[in-house]
DNA sequence: CGCTGGTATCAGCGAGCGATGATGTGAAAG
DNA sequence: CTTTCACATCATCGCTCGCTGATACCAGCG
């Protein structure tokens, strides 16, 4: 078994905006509009963020009207969860398996 | 309760070859040398990102003779994966408390 | 001591990426 | 239909950050 993490996925959380959206939206399904007002930054900005977050599969969308929410996709989290989990319980083990100094 | 992930520290596993040595540490505690064959980055490079992981708190340094060997710190980790359920489960309820349309 | 090998630090370069502004699209309101 | 508003796309700028090379440091070994 490979326990690894997928770099993509954490590459795109690595930005603080988006991990900031990601937190928002944990707790509403907002639309821009609302993180607009919610983090300060641009319009533009934050749609930029939101398509790297819905390419990255972490979002769904859902228009509603001229609005469109954004929900968070709890599996993905939890996934991410998981597989550090599953690091960190290799990771416990690992200190025994020592390498040889070449 | 502020579900919340620690920005730097997901920045910092954000760099996929940190990524690939978390992943490698989680299995084996190694050094500078090993780690430089199984990636094959330079060794100035790698000295480099182990700063960045030493300094986030990611892994710890065990000199022995001239070696320097890294393990990994699963607490890290294993708060990590912590922090992750709860947004995930923070998710899975925020379906329904969607703000409304301004 | 001088030499060798493992590792850390520093300065500089360059690509990648986040931020911004202008513009396009599409749907409701009038 | 025209206007307005929410949102997306595109091109561009600027800066961060990862990579590299030179160099310093430290520990063993002869």
């Amino acid at each position: 078994m490979l326990t690894s993490v997928d770099p993509d996925l954490i590459r795109v959380l690595g930005d603080p905006l988006r991990l900031r959206i990601v937190t928002l939206l944990a707790r509403e399904t907002l639309c821009t509009t609302h993180l607009v007002e919610e983090t300060g930054a641009k319009q533009t900005n934050l749609s930029n963020h939101m398509k790297v977050l819905r390419e990255a599969g972490v979002v769904e969308t859902e228009p509603c009207g001229r609005f469109t929410y954004y929900k968070l996709k709890p599996e993905v989290l939890a996934g991410l969860s998981e597989q550090f989990a599953a690091l960190a319980d290799s990771a416990r083990t690992a200190s025994e398996n020592k390498r040889a100094c070449p």
